[in-house]
RNA sequence: GGGCGGCUAGCUCAGUUGGUUAGAGCGCUACGUUCACACCGUAGAGGUCACAGGUUCGAAUCCUGUGCCGCCCA
């Protein structure tokens, strides 16, 4: 006999199945022609740390798609890999090495600091596809990728080339956000704001030669008096007074649609402007005119002569209505540098120290030099005033340190041409987002085609493929790379000097094997690219563009790309520009965006704030099948997901909550226990001793109860296959159903649960099929086919039937959840085709899997097993109602029983009265009736009676007699019919006012007015019921309090 | 400033084109462990669907406005 433990044992059963797995590679795919095909990439997650809930989350919505696919037949291939993260991975070892060992990057060199990162890298790409594995993941493990490898690399020179050669790569100057301690421009999404305590310095600058009548000075005001240093003029506004009215009238338009609370707010500032008109505006008129007769101002500290210019930008509504023009370091005075053609000073070293141009404060960090700068100021008499103020100051994410707005040169890709192609693929619905609002953020960042700045000032990454060389001719470029159609070039700007752009590999010493022209060195670019260019490739250099490999034949365009909201525009629309770009074929044509996962606060998850959950303490604890289970079940359209976090103690299990305050500590004490464990924050050697408490979630428990259920259910059935052999069922036809009520049922609901299951499915609607199946599994097969089994199994004439249609259901049910669910579902496949291996599904007979032999023999995973497809014949509405009718009728047994506080497993007598058709289709199930309600049940039919005194329920045509000699409770049952009752009048007066209404009757469909009055009626007929009921509980009360029981005197005084 | 999303049971969330007596899981209450499963079973309590208007015979669902929370862009 195949017995089973009791429990499911969720870490055995993971390493048999993925052994399993791993050795009949059943995760891998060959190109093979004529099959249909269904191919995904893996968002790569980056090198920099382990995986979190988030990417969990991705990839069990990935492999749910993928093994479903992969069971209906197509050829399927996951395309597992990494990605390298550029700043954010050589941030993390730059940090660590300055942490540890106290040396910079400078240190090290590039060749070292490379090789270190090289080694982190190594390490945390085991570390996350060990995850994935865990997980489940059924990626193609022989094709695992990293965007910084040979075949990457080689589609990035590619790419970068031809971009290169249609003149698509520029050089330009751009205001770039400078991290000074990783000495590398940093993208606006790799910022975030923080407010810090600082001053607003008022600073004066003497004009030169002031015409009589003319103030000899101006004040203007900065958050940074060292950028003075790097000032190249001083804007007043062109129209003062203009503008001045402009602000006044947008005030007022403000204030007439504004809610009256901001009135007073707004009135303020009007006021303030009416005080500016009077006391600063005439000055400001005089400095306009000034500005265009050409006067200049005497820049402090330096002595520099720079002009005063009329430009809009300074707003007279502000400050003292000047303001100090510093283009190279601030983004505004940029644009005016532009606009007025100021020459732009940068006063910084890429190390943040100030750079020559800062005269006597070269050399000083940033923080010196403003000290510095002030103090001199105010030496020199040139400080006004100071002011406290609070800044909204721009951080580094990557070290977390200040911002600086830097100009420098940098490689910029045009969008215009590139943007239009990925715009229409989106508009034209060659690309599918789902959900369709984030095509809007796709679109509108897409729409305004901004350049693509790529280069990075860091060592960790794809070096450019430029080199750059000066005083030479075209002609001599031509001559020196003649023949070499894999080099191109464009002037630099100057005269005699060049730009050399190459696809191809590089020689051990960083040239093109062409060290200099004409004596004219050839010198690389230092930089590297941006690490979405590689990933923005990824899709088809992974397949192995630009060569034309079969894999890139039979899997290229992917099919589905699943992926979070906020890298829509950063990676999905560089993935398409570049594909089309590449390839002429548009990468994807489903875009599936999934929600993101919040803790109990509603903050994102993250390694630093110390709320996150480690998908492998879930895994350990509860099951991979637990944690994909719930986080498929999150997975719905329009939300994100709270999961509020627990610790759970090591010593006994306990759970306490995780709260802002304890997240952070590197010990907790165990508030039920009182012992002590560690967290991720454990840094001393004493904390470091402690067990480890895990965070966890009680959200992850209904899966791992589930997966119990169904091995539980495997059990039972397995218990009673001993006797059994037959069970092929692959030749069925619609006709070879069993005529019995409740296997219609099964399989009437078997078709309509594959059907709803594969089209949720299909739409990206994960948490409906996790829903749909659980309901069914669970309720349904569970507690109510497998249940009503137990009858039938001891009939040696019915077991057969019920046997094979057990087989059928469970079958059906381990490989539709088999995607969400695969470990538990092949562990328990594995064991049925021990017990069971001749049985045979009708959906088992065409279309064979690459691994399986079609209908000749069971798959021997369920990895490679067919989908179940039932005959949508086999949905029977009737037969459901019927076995509803069935259900109810069980139910309301149980229910006067638990109302009577009846005991649960003493048999009570019982007599069902119902016409003659419903006693027809009750009969069979007359044994399972008795069996799932404890009851004796007297034969079924029109002429049933219950013994006198007996509680009575109406259910659906059916009149249900309960023997109540066992009654103890007359009065909770009278209260409860009472308040019954109260309510159906209720319902009843409410459903009796519609359908007066002629208006109802009138312009509702007909349909719903005829389910209402059905409605109506059968709510009377409960109601008559009820009362007639109550009246005998009343009598009956009467009855017994006057053959004894004293106690209940004084209610029957209040009856009375 | 512009855009998007959310507000439904103590908690976390479903609720398809308006037709309900508004659902699930967890938690809670009562009862129950020889009979697949206590990681279980049976029964139960628990909701003014954020608020205010409107459309409609009928609104959690559609429209307008308000409030609070979150995110994106500038």
């Amino acid at each position: 006999m195949h017995e089973l433990p009791k429990h499911y044992d969720h870490q055995r059963s993971q390493a048999r199945c993925r052994a399993l797995w791993d050795t009949a590679r059943s995760w891998h795919a060959e190109p093979e022609p004529g099959r249909p095909v269904f191919s995904i990439v893996i968002p790569p997650p980056n090198v920099t740390g382990a995986l979190h809930l988030g990417h969990a989350l991705n990839s069990t919505l990935q492999d749910v798609l993928v093994r479903t696919r992969r069971m209906q037949g197509f050829l399927t291939l996951w395309m597992p890999g990494t990605d390298h993260a550029g700043i954010a991975t050589q941030a993390v070892v730059e940090r660590r090495l300055l942490e540890e060992e106290k040396l910079s990057r400078h240190d090290l060199g590039r060749e070292q600091l490379v090789a270190r990162i090289w080694s982190w890298k190594e390490q945390y790409e085991k570390r996350i596809l060990s995850q994935l594995r865990d997980l489940g993941a059924s990626c193609d493990w022989d094709r695992v990728r990293f965007t910084l490898d040979d075949r990457c690399a080689r589609a990035v020179r590619e790419a970068f080339f031809r971009l290169f050669q249609r003149g698509l790569v520029r050089r330009g100057k751009r205001l770039v956000n400078w991290d000074t301690f990783l000495q590398t421009a940093v993208s606006d999404d790799e910022l975030f704001h923080e407010q810090v305590k600082g001053h607003f310095w008022h600073i004066r600058y003497d004009i030169i030669d002031p015409k009589s009548g003319e103030p000899a000075s101006l004040t203007v005001a900065t958050t940074r008096p060292e950028t003075l240093l790097g000032d190249t003029a001083v804007a007043v506004h062109p129209t003062p007074a203009k503008a001045l009215d402009e602000a006044e009238a947008a005030l007022r338009g403000k204030r007439a649609s504004a809610p009256a609370k901001e009135h007073a707010e707004i009135d303020l500032a009007i006021q303030d402007l009416a005080v500016r008109r009077r006391e600063i505006l005439p000055g400001l008129e005089q400095l306009a005119s000034m500005a265009r007769d050409g006067r200049r101002v005497r820049l402090p500290l330096l002595g520099r002569e720079i002009p005063l210019v009329a430009d809009a930008w300074a707003q007279p509504g502000l400050g003292s209505g000047c303001v100090k023009i510093t283009p190279a370091h601030d983004p505004n005075d940029y644009e005016v540098g532009l606009r007025q053609q100021l020459p732009m000073i940068n006063i910084l070293m890429p190390n943040g120290t100030l750079a020559p141009e800062a005269g006597p404060y070269a050399g000083l960090t940033i923080q010196k030099a403003r000290t510095k700068v002030v103090a001199d100021l105010d030496a020199a008499g040139q400080l006004v005033q100071i002011e406290d103020r609070v800044i909204e100051l721009a951080h580094s994410d990557r070290s977390k340190t200040p911002i600086e707005p830097f100009l420098a040169d940098q490689w910029f890709i045009r969008m215009d041409e590139l943007a239009q192609p990925a715009l229409d693929a989106v508009r034209d619905g060659h690309v599918r987002i789902v959900p369709a609002r984030y095509a809007r953020s796709y679109l509108d960042w897409l729409g305004e085609k901004r350049d693509w700045p790529v280069s990075r000032q860091l060592w960790w990454g794809h070096r450019i493929p430029i080199w750059h060389v000066a005083g030479v001719q075209e002609a001599d470029l031509a001559a020196a790379f003649a023949g070499r159609s894999t080099v191109s070039w464009q002037g630099d700007g100057s005269d005699d000097g060049w730009f050399v752009c190459s696809s191809d590999e590089v020689m051990a010493d960083e040239s093109l094997g062409v060290h200099a022209i004409n004596g004219q060195p050839l010198v690389r670019d230092p930089d590297v690219l941006d690490t979405w260019f590689s990933s923005a490739l990824w899709p088809h250099s992974t397949l192995g563009w630009p060569e034309s490999t079969p894999e890139l034949a039979c899997f290229y365009p992917t099919a589905t790309l699943v992926t979070s909201r906020d890298i829509i525009t950063l990676w999905v629309a560089r993935m398409v520009i570049m594909g089309i770009f590449d390839t002429g074929k548009i990468p994807f044509s489903d875009v599936y965006i999934h929600p993101k996962i919040l803790d109990r606060y509603g903050e994102t998850m993250s390694k630093s704030k110390g709320n996150g959950v480690d998908p492998v303490d879930v895994i350990d604890t509860l099951g991979a099948d637990a944690l994909r289970f719930a986080l498929a079940g999150m997975a719905t359209e329009t939300q994100d997901v709270r999961m509020p976090v627990e610790f759970q103690c090591p010593h006994c299990e306990a759970r306490s909550e995780q709260t802002l305050a304890n997240r952070v500590l590197p010990r907790i004490e165990c508030p039920k226990c009182k012992k002590p464990f560690r967290t991720q924050w454990a840094q001393t050697s004493e904390d470091l001793a402690l067990p480890r408490g895990p965070a966890v979630s009680e959200r992850f428990e209904a899966g791992r109860n589930f997966s119990n259920k169904l091995w539980n259910a495997t059990r039972f059935v397995l218990m009673n296959l001993e006797d059994f052999s037959g069970g092929d069922m692959s030749q069925w036809r619609v006709a070879d159903l069993p005529p019995a009520l409740e296997d219609r049922w099964l399989a009437s609901r078997l078709a309509s649960v594959s059907r709803d299951v594969t089209a949720a499915i299909d739409g990206y609607r994960f948490a409906e099929a996790s829903r749909l199946l659980y309901g069914f599994a669970w309720d349904e097969f569970c507690s109510a086919y497998l249940e009503l089994c137990k009858s039938r199994l001891a009939d040696p004439v019915l077991r057969p039937q019920a046997q094979s249609m057990l087989l059928l259901g469970l079958d059906t049910i381990l490989r539709l959840l088999h995607p969400i669910m695969p470990f538990v579902t092949e562990e328990i496949w594995q064991h049925l085709r021990e017990a069971a291996g001749g049985r045979r599904m009708p959906w088992d007979t065409s279309g064979a899997l690459a691994s399986s032999a079609g209908s000749t023999s069971l798959a021997a995973s369920i990895m490679l097993a067919h989908w179940p497809t039932p005959p949508a014949e086999w949905i029977d509405p009737t037969a459901e109602t019927r076995f509803g009718t069935f259900l109810a009728v069980v139910a309301g047994i149980r229910e006067i029983r638990a109302r009577q506080n009846g005991p649960p497993r003493t048999k009570l007598n019982v007599a069902i009265r119902t016409d003659a058709a419903t006693a027809e289709l009750l009969s069979p199930l007359h044994p399972a009736i008795e069996s799932m309600a404890a009851v004796n049940l007297a034969p079924i039919g029109p002429d049933a009676q219950g013994p006198a005194g007996a509680a009575t329920a109406g259910v659906l045509g059916c009149e249900i007699f309960v023997d109540m000699a066992l009654l103890v409770d007359g009065d909770a049952e009278i209260v409860r019919l009472g308040r019954e009752n109260d309510k159906l009048r209720g319902l009843i007066a409410a459903k009796t006012a519609k359908l007066a209404d002629e208006n109802f009757a009138a312009r509702a469909p007909a349909a719903v007015v005829e389910k209402e009055r059905n409605q109506l009626v059968e709510m009377e007929s409960r109601l008559a019921k009820s009362i007639a009921l109550l009246a005998e509980f009343e009598g009956r009360r009467v009855r017994l309090d006057s053959l004894k029981m004293p106690s209940v005197v004084g209610s029957l005084e209040h009856l009375t």
